[in-house]
DNA sequence: TAATTGCGTGCAATATACTGCACTAACAAG
DNA sequence: CTTGTTAGTGCAGTATATTGCACGCAATTA
């Protein structure tokens, strides 16, 4: 394996866990763990991490609360994202929601992968800066720090204006009686904008989102063309989805 | 088999397999490891790959060039984007160019500035998470890869409807006859728009951006209110700047 | 105190890269 | 046809990079 490769492997691993260990990397990528000291020293240098005693964490902590997030469940998330990967064709337009879900989706994505991506969230367009073949369409508005995508009427706007094949959408909260709901106000209207732009929406969630319901409604259930979701849920759950229709996969 | 095909061989091997060796690309062309390091260096120059030791991998804006650019020479940088920083007032609405130099003064700003900002790169706005008293606007459109900002008509319209106090724009080339210019005519409209929709435009440019010109203009000197550079540009070759009334503050 | 862990440095072995030079083939000009 | 030019190639020698190992240091823990 080639030194700069492994680097950007190191750097990968970093972004996804939100943090590396020398002894673990050494490991995982089978060479000494004074190449890998060497190469955090160097990466550190650079100023793409930083390194701290044992390992290294990423340089800013801007992303610090994002990359926790990211971290936690991430065994889940990574078999989510791989399911939900395998639902995209050569070619077609899709729109991916904010979140670490999706961001995990983004960075799994097939390498070659001819596509146009449209995303609200800024750290997924910096991520998809590594796919040649892939055309990232940013779309603008208020920058929410929190959830690190843009909101607003600006955003909801510019989904307007797109028709895509496919959508990925992050969920929060998933009730057979309520349907999709989310904490923020905001977040739903994208989400709605969203779902209105794309001939098929793909839910992606997690065990614990199912019967759970926030304030405010993004949409019902036949919304949905697919759900991807944990190997985890059981079968009597998944039930009133299934009966609307919705393509289940457990991941 | 000619030069040329075995270039184009080896771009479709990299594109293939995401990495190329220089020995074993030998081996597979039968010709001399030279001449597979020439070609790569030729390639490299070119911007079709980036070389590393031992080989060759695809060119990744975000980690080669953006993040590699971002260390070359900080150390003026560092100096350019305190001094403009310190041209921003509690309360203001300010446009930030994308760009490295531009993402230090993001970086550099104070703690507890309240004010808006609005740019069209991503990185600058994930950047911007860290201050709480910052409202951040992400201005969308077509995602450039290598520069990581947003370009195209999106991105112009959006600056329509802004009326900023104040404008960072990053320079890459200042000549006192042409203008303003730069190599990309996307990122020259947009730079236009900016301008456009701020008062006041602070121009930052390193020494070596003088004197130079590139095939599209953004505009002229006349559009600038203030221009930020090294403290090692001599007095001579801002003479024609300050002529035209523009604050220079020499860092 | 002793053991453990992670870190940094110097060293030697190997792999890879660069430089200058000579050779070849293609091609244009005389 | 001859000659000069150019681009492309391989080779030899030298320089640089990378890596694993041995060793000592510092901090932490048993």
């Amino acid at each position: 394996m080639l030194t700069a490769e492994r680097r950007r492997s190191i750097m990968q691993t970093l972004q996804r866990d939100g943090k590396v260990l020398a002894t673990e990397l050494s490991k995982s990528l089978h060479v000494s763990e004074d190449t890998i000291r060497r190469d955090l020293r160097e990466l550190a240098t650079a100023g793409m991490l930083q390194r701290v005693h044992g390992g290294a964490l990423p340089r800013t902590p801007a992303t610090a609360s994002f990359t926790e997030r990211q971290q936690q469940d991430s065994g889940a998330k990574w078999a989510i994202a791989q399911a939900a990967v395998r639902l995209i064709h050569q070619d077609q337009v899709i729109i991916l929601d904010g979140g670490t879900t999706l961001l995990q989706v983004a960075q799994h994505l097939p390498r070659n992968l001819r596509a146009t991506i449209v995303t609200h969230s800024p750290p997924i367009a910096v991520a998809l800066s590594e796919y040649p073949e892939i055309e990232v369409i940013m779309i603008g508005g208020k920058f929410d720090k929190q959830r690190q995508t843009t909101i607003g009427a600006a955003t909801v706007e510019a989904y307007r204006h797109i028709r895509a094949d496919l959508c990925f959408l992050g969920i929060r909260s998933l009730h057979p009686d309520v349907g999709i709901s989310t904490h923020s106000l905001e977040e739903a209207y994208v989400k709605r904008a969203m779902i209105a732009s794309a001939a098929e929406v793909v839910a992606l969630a997690s065990a614990e989102k199912f019967g759970t319901a926030a304030p405010y409604i993004v949409g019902s259930l036949s919304d949905l063309t697919h759900l991807v979701t944990e190997r985890s849920v059981p079968e009597e759950i998944l039930a009133p989805y299934r009966a609307q229709g919705i393509a289940i996969i457990r991941a």
